[in-house]
DNA sequence: CGGACTCCTTGGAACGCTCCAAAATGCGCA
DNA sequence: TGCGCATTTTGGAGCGTTCCAAGGAGTCCG
């Protein structure tokens, strides 16, 4: 490696001008005279010469960082979501500093302090696991925006959410049009998107006059957590002709106790997720699915938390998307 | 937002002593005296202190960060590493900036600039475009590990891999002792592991005396390209009894082709991939495949990497890591 | 030819921390 | 009581930038 990394003073030194000359021609400042230009320019090619970030930070206190709290990877909808924020952050020019907690919520809080060390200008949080207390005092310091969860609210928050109610609607919607009315529900736990969608389903079952048709097994947003849940189910006696699973992961869990249970999809059992996971594309599986807008949602993410930044005045909110049905392979009518 | 946050100055006016010493308590440092300590641990709580990691990578010259190159987001393989460094870089209190060049090598170029200029202190390239001789440039400021090409070499560049030819040979021979004999392959275009993966299941079947039987179809390692690929290896005619895909994605995409051939999986025809995705596991997939130790690839290299950067005199390398074969649904012996 | 401008260019003071040499303090013991 | 030594504490000089007020060099015009 290098003894020494060149700095502004070795540029300045070389071609022959002072240090605050070489500073204002490297940020492309117009009132550098086009002859100083050229020989800095020159001196900073041979040099091989590369502004330090970390200075310029600190004198202009200004980052030029995004931080960004991923708390688990192994639902790919998280990773999707990261692509998008990414996207946006990169085209303004900033960087993105990414921690993860992995659910747990004191490494969790230890990540996001690091982040703010390295002053951060703002902060989305893909998923996260913290009490609704410590986010708040996160946006004291510094803009939030959180994806997924819309209960959270306080000054300096914003969110971004797709609009559950319509979406679990929607599948709803979707299965009684095939002629489903037999259909059970693979919940997904206590996080806010799980809660919402079992209690549209229930509402729906409820107003489609099938309250009691309504069952709903207990899942947890896993694959084998939705694999399980069917299986418990199946076993109970008369399968229901479909299934809404509360997530995309879980739906394949679902789709695969079908397949141990002899159950053909579509033919003998209906099964319809949310998220729209790249994966449920593949042709292999084929999932039917209400899809979140997943790359748009981290996108919009990083533009509020972009506007937010330059300190626009602007309202706590929370940003909702419309989410849409994509029908495939696993739902059709039921077998008359 | 705040007025302005509190330094380390503001602390030592509080404690009544110097921002030297707030600086050494700060650090955890033995040689403050108990009372000292707490008077600066109490001040710092009381005006919400927060170190400025900007200012102290300025100061000692240790930026604490690592950076992360991942060129796409699409073959969960590269989050799946992603996974494994990012626990070793946090495990040692660093940070991890993450970027992207989404395939293109001049992007790529700028973001890893901008990782520099942030004065990364290492580099790990989880997947890039690169021409070799940019590489060879950056190492020659930091030391970079690449994971999975292995044709990359140069002072302070290391690598990680898994041994393609071992795996190769592995799938090859737990189709042959399946009893397989018309085995086909999907290949993966010209990146190196595609190549090797290629070159072994020619030489593996000549070996086997069924050279006359090789039969190599163009794909791409994505989904697609192996239901493309499939799809015209079964029009060609009479299917092979076993397909081997260049990689997991390819081979769901090849899965696919199958069922859409009425052929079905595995009592017609065997498919054996290669990569061990997590999503490969779902029981709606149950892909056999040779799976490389992605999480540990992923956690070798940030080690790797903290060697080098501890200074340890090392030889530039290649990390070679076992690849397993996971049988699974996909893989039977043929109709007879 | 001098003043008023405009254009460029400059040195010094931040930014918030660490490092270092040196000063202050405290303690044991002769 | 005083000396030596170990333990604490301190101010100042960086780290590589940006920012700012001010200085120099031309240029134009009366």
């Amino acid at each position: 490696m290098n003894e020494r990394r060149p700095t502004i003073h070795d540029v300045a030194a070389r071609a022959g001008v002072s240090k605050s000359l070489v500073s204002l021609a490297m940020r492309g400042s117009p009132k550098v005279s086009d002859a100083s230009r050229a020989a800095i320019e020159k001196a900073a090619a041979e040099l091989g010469y590369r502004p330090n970030a970390t200075a310029r930070s600190l004198a202009d206190s200004r980052s030029r960082t995004i931080g960004v709290n991923m708390a688990e990877l192994d639902n790919p909808i998280f990773p999707e979501m990261l692509g998008g924020a990414h996207t946006v952050i990169r085209s303004r020019n900033y960087n993105t500093m990414l921690v993860s907690g992995e659910r747990d919520p004191e490494l969790e809080t230890m990540e996001l302090a690091k982040l703010l060390e390295f002053q951060v200008e703002g902060l989305i949080l893909i998923s996260h696991r913290l009490p609704a207390e410590t986010v708040r005092s996160l946006a004291d310091e510094v803009p939030i925006v959180v994806l997924t969860l819309k209960d959270l609210t306080g000054p300096g928050i914003d969110s971004v959410v797709t609009d559950d109610e319509a979406g679990t609607r929607m599948a709803m919607q979707h299965l009684f049009h095939l002629g489903h009315r037999d259909i059970a529900h693979v919940s997904g736990g206590s996080l806010e998107p799980a809660v919402v969608r079992e209690r549209l389903y229930r509402s729906e079952m409820q107003a489609a006059g099938l309250g009691s048709m309504t069952r709903v097994i207990e899942g947890d947003l896993t694959n084998l957590g939705g694999l399980e849940a069917a299986r418990t189910l199946l076993q109970e006696g008369k399968p229901p002709t479909a299934i809404f699973a509360s997530n995309d992961i879980s739906a394949l869990g679902v789709m695969a106790a079908c397949q141990e249970f002899g159950l053909s999809i579509p033919s003998d059992i209906s099964i319809i997720g949310y998220d729209g996971i790249a994966l449920g594309a593949l042709r292999t599986l084929s999932l039917t699915t209400i899809a979140q807008p997943l790359g748009l949602m981290g996108q919009v993410a990083a533009q509020r938390l972009f506007d937010r930044m330059a300190g626009t005045q602007i309202d706590d909110r929370s940003i909702v998307l419309e989410p849409e049905l994509l029908t495939r392979g696993t739902t059709a009518p039921p077998r008359v």
